[in-house]
DNA sequence: ACTTGAACCGACTGGCCAGTCGGTTTTGTT
DNA sequence: AACAAAACCGACTGGCCAGTCGGTTCAAGT
């Protein structure tokens, strides 16, 4: 572990570097040697560490992706406060970070879903481990809050969480397109319109 | 225009060939050659009739996507009834295509904006028009529905029109990874949850 | 100093693909 | 039949790119 050290350093570099140029132009749009000459690295390097691109990509969807979704979108909903406030904050927080058009992870996910749906089935059951991980955690805290009365105990939590899922997924598709700032504030108030139904009285179905 | 019909017919069948393969595997994932051979055609007849693969994709778009949406999303919400009812039954009849695994152009819509989105803008530009005009549309709805008294009068109508396109593409997205049907139905429940909240009382903002 | 293996280099291969072009066939016109 | 234009053919070019491989450099141990 401590003789890897450097091995480590160098796997991780490429991975962050190969995650940004990923995002920005898409797997299939960025080469190796994009990501190497970033670096100043050589395909020797790269196929020392990585038996392939897919490989690579594998890992850095386990290494990078997994970690950040989790701790942008999963994390910041644990909690024993109203769940319908620890979502809005999240996505507030999640949607800024859009705004600032930094890396966001969870528009990562939807992007190389996007581009992999029925394409690759071996990195779209990593990247749909990551969906299903996020869609429990949402659930699980939908529960809790029927629980805890800050939901109406009539709600739908699988309903509940795949819209927000989607809604979320969906919003940054049209943010990353134009008006980021203004479509973000108007989905945030729409987010809690919707929310408002949740709340106490007697509905859903 | 008589002496074109040969012209056009290969050119109609091109372009649905070329659709439905772009939608399936994208447009970086389909060669010219791959939508000839499916065609029994030549590189000589493509290149005899679009000056390019990306000019290829924009007259898809304009004569077939554009309409499509349009006919799909756009004209079944344009009428004197209850918006809300409405766009329910437009959404709903556009996911069941999508649950029967048939080409959904709101799909195909929003794949192309996720590939192209910072890396073709000329196609971008294409694109957000449709998104532009889908938008227009669900405004001018809801804004009529208020005027009606089916809507409550605060409510946010460019709110609320950004709030069902974001849904819908991400839902759409993850009827693609699994469960569609499933997933559907779940999802219609929380949009008519969603539209209670718009229905009658003061709130929005 | 010498050895050894990990880390890295970069020229090269083979395959794919957008676009070209000289040629052939098909169609309509006279 | 004769001709021209439209439609189509398919071999070829040049560029890109994943992956290979023989070689070099560097660091740690002895």
């Amino acid at each position: 572990m401590d003789k890897n050290l450097k091995r480590m350093a160098t796997m991780q570099r490429m991975q962050v570097t190969g995650l940004e140029l990923f995002y920005k132009n898409g797997y299939y749009n960025t080469s190796v040697d994009d990501i190497l000459k970033e670096l100043s690295l050589s395909k020797g390097a790269f196929y020392y560490h990585f038996d392939s691109k897919e490989d690579f990509f594998t890992q850095i969807i386990e290494n990078l992706l997994v970690r950040k979704v989790y701790s942008m979108l999963i994390e910041p909903i644990e909690g024993h406060d109203n769940p319908l406030e620890l979502i809005t904050n999240c996505f507030e927080n999640a949607l800024e970070t859009a705004v600032h058009n930094e890396l966001d992870f969870g528009f990562a996910l939807n992007n190389f879903i996007t581009e992999f749906n029925g394409r690759n089935e071996k990195i779209m059951k990593h990247l749909n481990d990551i969906l299903k991980v996020w869609e429990v955690n949402l659930v699980s805290t939908i529960q809790k809050g029927k629980f805890n009365n800050h939901i109406d105990r009539h709600v739908d939590a699988e309903g509940v969480a795949l819209f927000l899922m989607s809604s979320y997924l969906g919003v940054r598709t049209l943010m990353a397109e134009s008006c980021p700032s203004a479509r973000k504030y108007r989905f945030m108030s729409q987010l809690r319109q919707y929310f408002k139904a949740l709340e106490i009285k007697q509905s859903t179905f």
